[in-house]
DNA sequence: CTGCGTGTTGCACA
DNA sequence: GTGTGCAACACGCA
């Protein structure tokens, strides 16, 4: 489920259980989710570390070290963490194991594998040299309808890009398209500039709540299409018309064509 | 038992 | 460079 607010409420648990704690031992068992990085400059670097500070840009964490630059994590659809106490009687799956020398130890679980695991030497370097756009929540108006606007491609896809803004996922798309009354095949470069305004004014208001709610999906059921992913539904704004289920740009969108427009 | 998906990369191709 | 479409990753779920 990871979009962004997933990874903001992820990197509070972190903050709340994992910083300032010395390093003692780390464990990669999914060497396959490397993500540009070496095995051991993920053992070499967080070992006898310590992680003094969190980051986040669009989905990916950043946990910086007091050393040596910082761990990244990537949730992928199912990652997540699982700080603990071991015990001698159950023992936890991982991708990615780091126990601290207080004795607990803290898991990124995935079960999925989808997730990426890494190391880089400078979070600002590498969030530039992968070339992703601005963090959604951090996206001045002016600067989203900028580049938004010269794409041309269906403004969900274009939503959903994290090199043009970097946050929003396939479910909080088709919410905010929603809420704009705009179809997801609408050509960005057609919608107009004060279209675009709209857009963004959901897209901020919607990922603020989630963050606020620590991305509880039990306390964003108002919001139709985080909550319904399925066609024919009665559309809740009253329009009659009925949901419809589409492939768009190889993603699974689901939107009412009766009241969301759709321009070229 | 089959098919699908909340994410991303990497490739071929227009 | 931009955009499309696919396969790949592995697992739970309908």
């Amino acid at each position: 489920m990871p979009e962004l607010p997933e990874v903001e409420s992820f990197k509070r648990y972190f903050d709340k259980t994992s910083l300032h704690q010395k390093i003692k031992k780390v464990r990669l068992s999914a060497p396959d989710m490397l993500f540009y990085t070496q095995e051991k400059d993920v053992l070499d670097n967080l070992e006898g570390n310590i992680f003094v500070e969190t980051r986040r840009h669009g989905k990916f964490f950043f946990a910086l070290l007091k050393k040596n630059g910082a761990l990244l994590l990537h949730f992928g659809m199912t990652g997540k963490f699982l700080y603990y106490t071991p015990d001698k009687k159950s023992h936890r799956s991982f991708a990615l194991l780091v126990e601290f020398e207080n004795g607990n130890c803290l898991a990124f679980q995935d079960s999925r594998r989808l997730g990426m695991i890494g190391w880089v030497r400078d979070v600002d370097e590498f969030i530039q040299r992968q070339g992703y756009g601005a963090d959604a929540l951090k996206i001045s108006e002016k600067d989203f309808v900028a580049v938004v606007h010269k794409r041309k491609t269906a403004i969900k896809t274009v939503l959903m890009n994290q090199r043009v803004v970097a946050g929003v996922g396939n479910e909080f798309s088709d919410e905010i398209l929603f809420q704009a009354r705009i179809h997801p095949e609408s050509t960005a470069n057609v919608l107009t500039a004060a279209q675009l305004k709209t857009i963004y004014g959901h897209m901020k208001t919607i990922l603020k709540e989630a963050v606020k709610q620590n991305a509880d999906r039990d306390k964003l059921r108002q919001y139709f299409f985080l909550e319904n992913r399925r066609a024919d539904l009665k559309c809740p704004e009253g329009c009659r018309g009925f949901t419809e289920f589409k492939t768009i740009g190889g993603r699974s969108a689901y939107f009412c064509p009766s009241c969301q427009k759709r321009y070229a």
